[in-house]
Formats: C-alpha cells, structure tokens, sequence
DNA sequence: GACCGATCGTTGAAAATGTCAATGAGTTAT
DNA sequence: ATAACTCATTGACATTTTCAACGATCGGTC
C-alpha cells in the first residue's frame, strides 16, 4: 500500500531498443500479468484459469483443443487447468455434439458468478494498466492488436 | 517452407474474450516469440540474449540492474544470459564509473558485428508479423505502446 | 573513522511452466 | 475392415521463474 503510484521512466527506455515492438509487447504483458494475477488471487484463479473460465462462460462452447490452440498453450495444460476448475465446480466437461472424443468445457451457475466478479476486477486492472491512454486511443491499440492477429 | 502463411481467424476469436487487451498481448507476443527465436537461432541467439546484446550495443551503458528491471527479469537471469554471451565474446562486462558494485555490459566489436545482422533479422520477422498493419497503423501501435508504458 | 542498513552481482535450490512422446478412444477415408 | 488421423490424457523431461542467502560495496549516522 504504498502512497504514489510513481511512473518511473527508466534510462535505458530511450534507446532505439524501446522501438522494437516484441519489446513492448512483453513488457506491457510482464506489467500486467503481475497486476492481473494479483487481483485474481483473491478469487482463487490466475490468469489462465479466468481464460478458461472465461471461454467457458462465452456462450461459445469451447472444447478442450479450441482452448488450447487459442490461447496457444500445449493440450496437457488445458487438462491441468480445466481439472483445477472442474474440481471447484466451477466448469465441467460435456462430451461434444458431433465428436465423442472431444469435450466441451462448460461453466456451471457458479463458475458464472465467479466469472462475473473477477471480470469486473479485471476491468479495473486493464483501466488502471492504460490510465495513460484516453479512451479512443485505448480502442485504437485493441482494433490494430486485433487486425495484427487476425487481419 | 510450407507453402501458404494462411491465417486462419479462430472461432473463439470472435467472443468478447477477444477483447481482453491482455489476451491479446499474450497472443501476439507468443506468436512473435516463437518467430523470432527461430530466426534468431541462426546465430546462436534467443530473444533474451538478443535484448541484452542490443542494450550492450545501444551506447547506453546498462548495469546488470537496469536490464534486470528494464527487461523484467530476475537479476539472475541476467547473470546467465551475460554469462553466454561474454563466454563467447560478444559482451564483456566492466566495473562501473562511481559505483563498483555495479558492471556495466558492453558489446565488443564482435558482439556489434552479430547484433547488426540479428537486428536485420529481426526487423523482417517484425515486419512480416504486422503485415496486415499499414506502416501509419504500425506506427501507431508502437506510440501507444509506449504510451501506455511510460506515459 | 567505524558502524548499520541497503544495494549489486552471484550462487544455488525449489517451484512453476513448457515441451514432447506415448496411449486409448473415436473419427474419417479408402 | 483397415489404416491414418485427431482428441484428451498421462507422465517424463527440460527450461524458466522465483526466492533466499552471500560477499563486496555503498550511503548515511554517530
């Protein structure tokens, strides 16, 4: 709880270093894994079970290997996370409609109001985290992330 | 050297999920990661060894410190990652001007040499990586990024 | 000038993550 | 039917992260 939120600039930002993007990327991500995984501890989660979690509650019915490619993590990661929830009773497994081997991965009515909460925490953290941005440049960075991705 | 660079848009990409700018930024960042490494292999070079050696090269005469806290890394990985790269001597590692405690990593001519060519390097897999980017959006990006990160 | 707390680089160990191969069940194509 | 393939899962292995401790050095205080 320390009083000032201080913004330090560090000497070695104005290098021509501080222009290559995947620099960027990862520091923006550091900074903000931290403050994201400390905000969901208090809910039990880290950032890639509220990912899942999330999924889970999108309406959009994810199966295991959806969530593994989409969030780029190896299949065997998603089974220890979906484990973890399900063992809370906050997911749980369906087997898929048109292919037995696949499971889609559900969020119970608790694993909702879990959601629920921890996302308004999270909005707090993505606020706090872009508090130097004005509101549109802060959809600007979102929509070019999103056409860099996807096109 | 596959033939087609298809960019496949997931189905999950569509949820609001996708709008999470820290998912989006894990995304990127490991896309970008796994791109750079394997370009950066060629010279016996990894992301993290790569920044400490573009630092080294920046004229900013970095203490281990400062590329601890500016690369977000614990000051041992520093150690290893100068260890490698004064091992095979593209860096060399001097004492400090006012403090002793404290070693400034420096490139040596060699180490100039490989980083001028990693950074060719690394510039195309930036550019190949935001090609769906006008070069104004690419700009833009890059400016709030920094924005966002020191104000 | 001698102490005291703090910082820097370094080491090493423990915990968390990432990576990969193998497997059983289920699918698709031939 | 058979063969090749994909899915979720397991377990082994490597890498990375995280932390505590240490000697050397610094800055301030008596």
């Amino acid at each position: 709880m320390s009083g000032h939120d201080e913004v330090v600039i560090p000497r070695l930002a104005e290098g021509a270093v501080a222009n290559d993007i995947g620099l960027l990327l990862a520091k923006l991500r550091a900074a903000g894994s931290e403050f994201n995984n400390k905000a969901l501890a208090e809910f039990g989660l880290r950032e890639r079970s509220y990912s899942v979690l999330r999924l889970a509650c999108s309406g959009l019915e994810p199966t295991q290997r959806e969530l593994a490619d989409f969030l780029a993590l190896d299949p065997s990661q998603i089974v220890a996370l979906v484990d973890d929830l399900e063992g809370r009773g906050l997911v749980s497994r369906e087997q898929g409609r048109t292919d037995r081997r696949q499971k889609i991965v559900l969020a119970t009515p608790e694993g909702e109001r879990l959601h629920a909460t921890a996302e308004a925490a999270m909005q707090e953290c993505e606020a706090r985290q872009f508090s130097t941005l004005t509101a549109d440049e802060l959809a600007t960075v979102r929509a070019l992330l999103r056409k860099a991705l996807w096109g």
